[in-house]
Order: structure tokens, then sequence, then C-alpha cells
RNA sequence: GCACGAGUGGCAGAGCAGCUAUGCAAUGGACUGCAGAUCCAUGGACCCGGGUGCAAAUCCCGGCUCGUGCUCCA
């Protein structure tokens, strides 16, 4: 089955052909560490995740790269306001980056890049663009002149450089910079007193915002490379400017074969942001609900389209998710997990999810065959059904729910979950049985009230308590 | 204003030419002292107007509405 991707620039899914056979390489633009991380990271990481553990398990040898950009204004004036140095503030939050990541089971990137250990690299690629004649020195800083290459203006946004000129015009004054024109944008930034600086041949400074990833997928990937992606905002000026950056230094295109670009995630039907006070950083998500739960929920539409984070579709995912890991961990206590390659009904859940999958990665379609399996398994789990079956159940939905879509802990984890949660059991045990007994006689009396009394009790207590048609069971909240 | 994208049942959200999406909710039933859980069943949708096709939610044209980008942003 071929693998189909949505390329922004041509607007449209293309086959999949790698540049070298079974080899891809992967840039995804990563975060600049200036805050917390949010969940809008957390989706984008997500997305990279699954688009990567996918290629992999579909025979490609990925070499996936992910930056951090850790020097920049915010960066820095964040800093100032601390009073620390601003690597030290950027060195805490990649920290709290990582921390979350692995919270919510992402695979590490290949090669974490920064800005600050790449400077050698922008300064050349800068270098040959002034020689080239792509940029000039204004004054505060090198600029990319636009002019030098105007049929490259638009390819990811469909716009042109004359739609562009008519829109925005007059602002070149009100920036007081160097630019001779307002679309040129800044390769080097000269410091300003007091700022990290690095030297360069045009003076002390800093890279500008868009060089950097031209600069570290060139040395990580080469002079071509398979994918490059990131957040849907990134698109323009970020991903365009890249483009003017790698094509002209390096003379030819396209320097990406594909350019892909993971939807937003709006709040309560409102873009994020600070100033709405509708922010989640991933820690305060993570206060609330399982990492699991978060991953899942963000998974639960394709990774293009927007999403709307809120109550209804959290609680959602909080159900469908505990009732996954209940029925797996069930399996994989009770039978285990065993090849279910004879199945037919798991082959069809996965043929039809990975018809999904190489359909521009639509996990919304794996979530159904996994949501689809899981019910079969849960009511063969009820009706003691066959131990062969169950195994199968269980290994199918080990692979797909957990090696790919990276929904389950690990298998450890799950029987010590389903262990300690067993212990926690026998330990009431005693307790609840003899009031269950009480509330039997009350029955038996038809002491109804007395009775729901009980329940109730029980039921403040954290024990729910259901009454069957083959008696009466209780299980935790 | 320009660009890009989207408008599907009560809600979330697939499908992108012919075949039940799915989940939650709802309704009816089974079971139950009641509640819950479970099981069975049922109803319900493709923004509007044209066009092409044997056939359109799905393609084309024209509207309308919404979102995003055009300044930093995953």
């Amino acid at each position: 089955m071929t693998q189909r991707v949505y390329d922004t620039r041509s607007r449209s899914k293309r086959d999949l052909v790698t540049l070298e056979e079974g080899k891809l390489g992967l840039y995804a633009c990563g975060i600049t560490p200036y805050s917390p991380s949010h969940i809008g990271h957390a989706r984008q990481a997500i997305s990279f995740d699954i688009i990567v553990r996918w290629l992999r398990k579909s025979g490609y040898e990925v070499n996936y790269i992910t930056n951090f950009t850790d020097v920049d204004d915010k960066i820095i004036s964040a800093a100032n306001e601390e009073g620390i140095d601003f690597l030290e503030l950027a060195n805490r939050y990649i920290s709290d980056y990582f921390n979350c990541m692995d919270a919510l089971n992402v695979i590490r990137a290949d090669a974490y890049p920064r800005v600050t250990e790449t400077i050698p690299e922008i300064i050349s690629m800068v270098s040959d663009l002034l020689e080239k004649g792509y940029a000039y020195e204004g004054g505060d800083g090198v600029y990319f002149e636009i002019e030098t290459s105007p049929e490259k203006y638009g390819q990811l946004t469909g716009q042109t450089l004359e739609m562009v000129r008519a829109g925005a015009g007059g602002r070149v004054d009100k920036t007081g910079s160097g630019k001779r024109d307002h679309r040129d944008f800044a390769l080097w930034k000269m410091a300003k007193p007091g700022e990290p600086s690095w030297d360069s041949p045009w003076g002390a400074g800093r890279p500008g915002w868009h060089i950097e990833c031209s600069a570290m997928s060139l040395k990580h990937l080469g002079e071509r490379f398979d994918i490059h992606g990131g957040g849907s905002d990134l698109i323009f000026p970020h991903h365009e400017a890249e483009i003017f950056q790698s094509e002209c230094c390096l003379g030819h295109d396209p320097v990406v074969q594909y350019w892909i670009h993971n939807g937003m995630v709006n709040v309560e039907g409102e873009k994020m942001s600070k100033s709405l006070g509708n922010f989640w950083t991933i820690s305060d998500a993570l206060e609330k609900i399982d990492p699991l739960v978060l991953r899942y929920s963000l998974i639960n539409a394709p990774y293009r389209q927007p999403m709307d984070f809120n109550q209804v579709m959290l609680e959602d995912a909080k159900s469908h998710h505990s009732r996954l890991l209940t029925c797996y961990g069930e399996g994989l206590s009770t039978v285990g997990k065993m090849d279910w390659s004879e199945n037919t009904f798991l082959l069809e859940c996965s043929n039809s999810l990975e018809k999904g999958m190489n359909d521009d990665f639509n996990t919304r379609t794996a979530l159904v065959e996994v949501q689809s399996v899981t019910k079969r398994l849960r009511s063969l789990l009820d009706s003691g059904g066959k131990k062969e079956e169950i195994g199968e159940y269980t290994g199918w939905i080990g692979e797909y729910a957990g090696e790919v879509l990276g929904l389950l802990p690990k298998d450890s984890g799950v029987l010590s979950t389903l262990k300690s949660s067993e212990s926690k059991l026998s330990d009431i045990a005693p307790m609840v049985e003899d009031l269950l007994s009480k509330r039997e006689k009350a029955r038996a009396s038809k002491d109804w009230a007395l009775a729901d009394e009980i329940r109730d009790e029980l039921s403040e207590a954290g024990v729910i308590v259901e009454d069957g048609s083959n008696g009466v069971t209780w299980r935790l909240k």
C-alpha cells in the first residue's frame, strides 16, 4: 500500500517517494523555550511522534530531527526579567519540555540541535547568501533580499509578492530597521548592548529566526531531504523564509520534498492565548488528566485539522482510554499477547487501520478500529471467551494501540497498576463484604431504605455496588 | 482587503462518486425492589443554488457562514 502525504506546497495528497529508497529524513520545527510547554506543543510533538512511529513500522529507516530555538528575543527578555542568563532560562524550559514529552509517551527524536550549538554553520550559510548576492548588510543586521528571487515567494501560502506588497506597504519605516523592503527578513541581527552575541564577519550578533532551521536541517539531513514539518502557524513567514534561504544558498530546488503541517489547538472554541486566560500548559493539563488520556484526546482528530480542546472531548477520551486500558490489562494478565495473524476479524481491522494511516496518517480512523477491537475483547472477557482469541485480541491491541499509537503504558506498568489496585481491593474487601451482607439481609426483608442507605455509604467511600442477575458485584470508582 | 482551509445527525468526528462510519447522547425493549452496569433494537445528517454523471456528502461553478494566516507563535 502506498503512503500518501498531504504536502502543503502542492496543496494535495501525494504518494510518498523518498530520495533514497527505504530511508527518510524528517525535520520538524520544535519549540522556543521561553515558557512552559503548552498543549499545542503537545499536539505537534505527538503528531510527529506517530508519523515517525508509523513510517518506521512501514519499513522506513527514519532520521527524525527536531530543534530548540534557544536564543531569541522572548528568551532574552524573559531572562532579563528574572535577572538570569538566557541559557539558564532556555535550559529550564527545555527540561520541562522533555519531562512532558516523556509523560506523553513521545519517543525521543534522533537529535535535538540547538541554535547556540549551530552558530558556525549559520554564519557560513549567511556568508554564502551574501556572496551569491541574495543578502545585504543593512546597518543593524544582515537581511535576505526577497526581490532576488520573487518566483519563490508564496510557495506555501499561495500569495504572490504583489499581494503582500499591496497589503502591508509603509510598514518598513515603522520597523526602523535597515531593511530595504519590509518583506526582507533578518539573517543576522547585530547585538544591542547587553544582549548575548557571537562574533561574525559583520559584527557581534545572533542569528535571525529563520536561518537556524535551514542550517540545522542542512547539517543533519543534507542538501536535500524528504519531509519538513511544523505547526501550521509556521507556514508564513518561517517556512517560506527557509525555502528562500536553503534553495538560494544551495543552488537547487526543491530542498524539501514534502511540507507537512499540523493544525492548531483551540480551547473551548477560542484561540488559546495568555490574554484570554484559556492557556493550558501541559503540566496544568496533567494535574487533571492522565498523560495518556491527553495523548488520546489529541489524536482523536486527524493531525491537520484544527481541534477544539474542551470538557466533552476530554471526557470522551477518558472513558475510551480507560476501557482500552482495562481490557488490555485483563487480557494481558489472564492470557497474554498472542499472534493474531490468523484471525480474520483482526486482519480486517488492521487492514482498515493501515488504510487510514497510509492516507495521510489518519489517527481518527485508527482509533475507530482500536475501539472496535476493544469492544469485542470486552465481550470475550465478560463471556469467558476462548483463551486463544483473548490472546489474539490482546496482541493486536498491544501492537496498534501500544506500539503505533503509543496509548498504552509499558506492559509491566499495566500489570503493576492492575496488581496495586487488586491489593487495594483485598485490603478493603472484608469491610465491604461485611456491609454488603448486611445489605443483603435488608434486601431479603425488603427493607429498601436500609439497603439503599448502605449502598449510598459505600458509594461515598468510593465503592460502586451493582446488583446483577448473578448476584451483587462491587468495584472501585 | 488578499490567501488558505472548513461547513455532515443533539454533540464530537470519519468518509471525498455507488456499499451501516464510529463514539457519546436519545428512544424502545430485556434484566432490576430502585439505581447502575450490560445486552438487543430504533430513529436521525450531509450550508444554499445551479451544473456534470446511470449515480454526488463526495467532482465543477456561484453564493452564504465560520476559522486561520498576512506581526511573535507548535
